[in-house]
DNA sequence: TGAAATGTTGGGGCG
DNA sequence: ACGCCCCAACATTTC
């Protein structure tokens, strides 16, 4: 008779979840979850998670126990106590993570206790994609074309059986008792916006398909159309996985568009395997060169950025929905980050900090390569010169201002014409709309043409 | 998954 | 009719 651990983790789902699966097969399991204070995870992430362990206690019939502090001390507590026998959990990727449950594989092993892990959050685990010559990627197209002629394709989702025997722990902490919800209610508006659990991570999906795949590969730069997934929380807590999101977009039809999502599916790949095979690649420049770069130093700008209150409105209407709904169209992203790194010269892991903090989708491996990605310091990363120039990237994707005008209400009344650089209003006009430049908006903390100049001159010198 | 500067072309106005 | 100039539109190069 085996009792099982099953250790939760970034697969917070009872289907296609193969360390369940295996878990279950015979004997009985006692169900874990463990909130690993050591972890650095950001408020709004907390308040995804909380959710999260929530819906997945109600799916496992209220089995769901729950633990904080270090992983490998309750582990070896619950072992003694229930006489544990196997231990299974799907991998997790980043540095910290890894140290920790090598570290506790060897020193449980001791033991006699049988411990599997599995890979239950990629489509490829990152040590499968290699090179000709052993070496691993470092651009995306050709990890890309390899993921998808690799003869490794990747493997239909499994089919779970829900567990029927459990162990109950009397001395289980409440999902509540983790504190995971911020204290202050920012994030109450969530509620209204995000569901959390696995069914509608699989609605999502649905919705997807059925809604805004026909139009993906183009619709998908329109922040106002919203033509995206929005499943990048649900995937980073797992409560869908890649295989489930990956086979049901194959199983469509081939097309332009089918292509093009699971390409962006292969970009949350590739930004595992660099976090794998570069694991610095959270807090230091991939291209060395950029560590003598001379970064601007403001509190002010960089609070700007922070509240959406640069004065250019594109900008400011990513920041506010970043903050509004712990959620930022990509196309704003890049253009946001352009304007933190480029614009006003900031060190890109600011912007790496504050997305991890306030993005519900807070994932270290994307959100690090990303940075790197816009920074222009990452191997395959967008060019130094590569500028964005927001009031462009508004007037080409926002043309309507639509969006701007949902975030940014102050300009709602703006006539299209100046609505994308409010400043060079003409006063009757501003009046007429009831905006005081520097008082009701800003000005632009900063002049795009000067402040682009000066970026490429600093670039250049590196 | 850019933008600006620079170069080229070609149509139309005009002497 | 022709050459010249202007300039918009497009292409290429550069950052």
């Amino acid at each position: 008779m085996t009792k099982s651990i099953i250790w939760f983790r970034n697969d917070l789902r009872i289907k296609d979840n193969p360390a369940l699966h295996d878990a279950v097969k015979n004997g009985e399991i006692l169900a874990i979850y463990i909130y690993d204070s050591n972890e650095s995870i950001g408020q709004a992430s907390k308040y995804w998670l909380h959710n999260s362990l929530k819906s997945l206690n109600k799916d496992l019939n209220n089995k769901l126990n729950v633990y904080s502090g270090k992983p490998l001390q309750i582990l070896n507590k619950l072992i003694k106590k229930f006489d544990i026998t196997n231990i299974y959990w799907n991998r997790c990727y980043d540095p910290y993570s890894i140290k920790r449950d090598s570290e506790i594989k060897t020193k449980i092993k001791k033991q006699e206790i049988e411990i599997k892990s599995y890979n239950g959050s990629l489509l490829f685990e990152p040590w499968e994609i290699k090179k000709g010559n052993n070496d691993f990627y470092k651009i995306f197209t050709p990890f890309y074309k390899s993921c998808i002629t690799n003869i490794l394709q990747p493997n239909p989702p499994i089919k779970n059986k829900t567990p029927k025997k459990y162990i109950n722990d009397k001395n289980s902490l409440n999902i509540d008792d983790l504190k995971l919800l911020p204290k202050k209610d920012w994030y109450k508006k969530f509620d209204k916006i995000w569901n959390i659990s696995e069914k509608s991570a699989h609605k999502k999906l649905d919705s997807f398909i059925k809604n805004k795949l026909s139009n993906y590969k183009n619709g998908r730069d329109f922040p106002a159309l919203n033509n995206v997934s929005e499943l990048s929380p649900y995937l980073h807590f797992g409560l869908i996985s890649p295989h489930q999101v990956f086979h049901k977009i194959n199983s469509l039809r081939k097309s332009e568009q089918t292509e093009h999502f699971i390409r962006e599916l292969i970009w949350r790949e590739f930004s595992y395997y660099q976090l794998y095979h570069q694991p610095q690649i959270i807090n230091r420049n991939l291209r060395p060169k950029f560590n003598n770069f001379k970064w601007a130093n403001s509190d002010k700008l960089l609070q700007s950025w922070q509240q959406g209150k640069t004065g250019i409105p594109i900008v400011d209407a990513g920041m506010r929905q970043l903050w509004q709904t712990g959620y930022m169209h990509n196309r704003v992203r890049m253009i946001v980050g352009s304007f933190l790194v480029k614009n006003l010269r900031l060190h890109w892991k600011h912007g790496a900090e504050w997305f991890y903090d306030k993005l519900l989708d807070a994932d270290i491996a994307s959100n690090s390569a990303s940075w790197q990605w816009v920074a222009g310091t990452g191997i395959d990363s967008s060019p130094y010169f590569r500028i964005f120039n927001p009031i462009t990237q508004s007037q080409k994707f926002d043309k309507d201002g639509e969006y701007i005008r949902k975030y940014v209400p102050e300009l709602s009344k703006i006539p299209n014409k100046y609505l994308f650089e409010p400043y060079i209003t003409p006063d009757d006009i501003l009046k007429k709309c009831n905006i005081k430049m520097g008082e009701t908006y800003p000005m632009p903390v900063v002049d795009l043409k000067e402040s682009r100049k000066k970026a490429l001159d600093c670039f250049k010198k590196l």
